[in-house]
DNA sequence: CGGATACTTGAATGTAATCAATCACAGTGG
DNA sequence: CCACTGTGATTGATTACATTCAAGTATCCG
């Protein structure tokens, strides 16, 4: 019933070749692009401040997150590399963006976004498919926070954060964690000890093993998107 | 922190005028609409189903739900009159609509709605703003139920729900409630107990009172806009 | 008015949160 | 190279709170 959407926001298909800054022909889209970097924890834009650019992270990692005012979070995205994002709408966008470790994204000015979607309905239909994605995305999450035990949302984590590299996992793949513990909890509405002791559980019951704190090696993939799924 | 929005998916400024079939001129969309009507607890669409409509609530309640093998339940969203659903992307949808009480729609065959969008870049942007809209609104209920008590969460759904009809609340509005307590549990990530017990300790609160079981009067909006605010 | 359903309330249980300590690890400086 | 230090993760003990199980009560409909 829950199934996982492989690759949550590609765009297309732009493989983008390392660092190279030039645009390529084949994507109107990529002509508009300049490079920028944020350190660890830095804020890339702010929930309710005007919205100036749409990102895509090259490397590194993102976490889109709400705060309320007594301190409690929850991250409603991760970002990974190929992943875009702040392309919702034009008004302020609801959630804040935060780089998690060194992140390096490309920048996208949101007005020469918009006037291009204007005249090319090619790429109307790629935002407005992106924006589908992630909205059929974040419909899934309601049902894991709001109805799914820890080992289920664990297990759905993990089982998400694999299926972005599109590596086939029936073999043992391992998993790099980037964000921290702290950053899963809030991810998955939980207390980070909660997260430490569900590992902890997944690990004594064979599922996965954990050779370094941020690396999991899923050793029964069947078994945790049985998990995953619910049933 | 957490801002409301009104109106969630209004689409346009379409006034229906009751039951008139006639298109109206000025909306090329509603030269696709016809009329159905569905009985309490009938399913609209199905997960997994492919799509053929896309619809707007005319009169009654729609739920859109996730379910889990064993039962688990999880509603997305309530829609209710004026509210479009099913307009999201072209694949298959994620999430089952069923009827809340006997529900009169208008339906929009989803092809002629792709064909029309096609032509009319007008008709595109306001699907995709409308999608922009609904991924806002999920992400905002991410944060309820991953991080909210739940007195939060029911000021949360019963403002929510307040401001649907646009209606001033500061003079003790008396809320309309067209769904069950278990439908409410299922929004907000509860059970119906807690749900029942949250709504006496409202009421005791001074916050709110219950005329009849499906009325709510809205004593102290203020305070409950603090609740959902979560601060 | 009667019966069924939905909602509320009560008591007991279980689970995740909290509070607190220990452990592992990365980075630094001796 | 290795002890030292600070941060992040795990583990343990306790508590708080929502769930579960079980009556009771109100409400709606025929």
């Amino acid at each position: 019933m829950l199934t996982l959407q492989g690759r949550p926001q590609a765009l297309g298909q732009m493989t983008t070749p390392g660092h190279a800054p030039a645009p390529r022909e084949g994507d109107p889209l990529q002509a508009l692009a300049n490079r920028a970097r944020y350190a660890d924890g830095q804020a890339i834009f702010m929930a309710g401040d005007e919205a100036v650019d749409c990102f895509k992270v090259v490397k590194g990692a993102v976490r889109l997150c709400s705060l309320l005012s007594d301190g409690r979070r929850l991250i409603a995205h991760f970002l990974l590399p190929g992943d875009f994002f702040g392309f919702k709408g034009v008004a302020a966008p609801s959630l804040t963006a935060e780089a998690i470790g060194p992140v390096e994204v490309t920048r996208y000015p949101r007005r020469a976004v918009a006037a291009l979607a204007e005249r090319d309905p090619e790429i109307a239909r790629r935002l407005h498919a992106m924006v589908c994605r992630q909205l059929t995305r974040a419909e899934a999450q309601l049902l894991v926070l709001g109805r799914m035990t820890p080992p289920e949302r664990l297990a759905y984590f993990l089982l998400e954060l694999a299926e972005h590299g599109g590596q086939e996992l029936d073999q043992g793949a391992v998993l790099d964690l980037p964000m921290s513990r702290q950053d899963i909890a809030d991810y998955l509405g939980l207390t980070i000890e909660t997260v430490s002791r569900t590992f902890t559980l997944l690990k004594r019951k064979g599922l996965l093993a954990l050779p370094r704190q941020q690396h999991v090696l899923l050793r029964d993939p069947d078994a945790l998107r049985d998990l995953a799924a619910g049933d």
